[in-house]
DNA sequence: TTAATATATTTGTATAAACAAAAATTGTAT
DNA sequence: ATACAATTTTTGTTTATACAAATATATTAA
């Protein structure tokens, strides 16, 4: 018989990331972008001009899944990023952050922010840290 | 600019989340069956012998999408669920869980039980309840 | 009764995700 | 050099998801 508590804490987790999601996906929508094509915008940009492949891209991404191919492709037609063959690895390739991408990102970012801090402003710093410092924990 | 504390939290959330649908999948996939499948046949079962609509199933699922109505195709076919129109509102539709469901149920059940124990043995049992706690003052 | 509105479910469609396999390049061992 | 294995990216296919519209029935009000 599984404990109360275990059902309980699993079961908030998986909610809570839902609604979680769901109001991320708010701000995303208005923007006309997804949630993993924001993050490799914010990946790329924490590269600060340095060329990222595909691998570290997909290694980075919260949701690592397979295909950051197209999802880089839909990134390219909105100009947010750039793609060429690596010159010293040419199985690789190159993906850069875009000045029209950057600014795009900058716009965004700090809505997406202020959402975060609205969703947690039921926390303390400490109850934060606490919750972060439990999570850790699981599942590991 | 956003606290690290709370970009921290939100972040442990989504991630620790996919951590446990990862191992849960696991589970799902060796019985061929999917998350959502097994979250109908335990609210199915809940209901002990007493009809569920689609909309009541809906409601208590852990992933509110649209398309409950192909779910129960699929739980049909397995031979797992029955449907048939409610006899007092032909609208609705009454949802029962088969004696193969159910025993299928009770097998996989206490399987990831014990994946859901096994995923948060780290904590004591008044951690995971601080866990709970706060992660239900989460975007709410 | 008729029309309008609400409810419950189904269907269609477009997009996203998961998974496996293919293609191209590089590295290594013989 | 050749063959074999490993790495990186792309592509194809199947399944899942989200959203909107359609269908059927029931309820309400005129």
């Amino acid at each position: 018989m599984i404990k109360k508590s275990t059902r309980d804490s699993i079961l908030s987790i998986l909610k809570t990331s839902l609604r979680i999601n769901k109001k991320l996906n708010d701000v995303f929508k208005k923007y006309e972008i997804s949630e993993q094509q924001f993050n490799i915008l914010r990946i790329l940009r924490g590269q600060r001009g340095k060329p990222s492949s595909l691998k570290t891209i997909q290694k980075r991404m919260v949701h690592l899944m397979s295909n950051t191919t197209r999802l880089v492709d839909k990134l390219i037609l909105k100009d947010f990023v750039s793609r060429e063959t690596c010159k010293f690895n040419r199985r690789k390739i190159d993906i850069f952050i875009t000045d029209k991408g950057l600014k795009f990102l900058n716009e965004i970012n700090p809505i997406i922010d202020k959402s975060e801090e609205l969703m947690t402003t039921n926390l303390s710093e400490e109850e934060k840290n606490i919750l972060t410092n439990l999570l850790n924990k699981i599942a590991v």
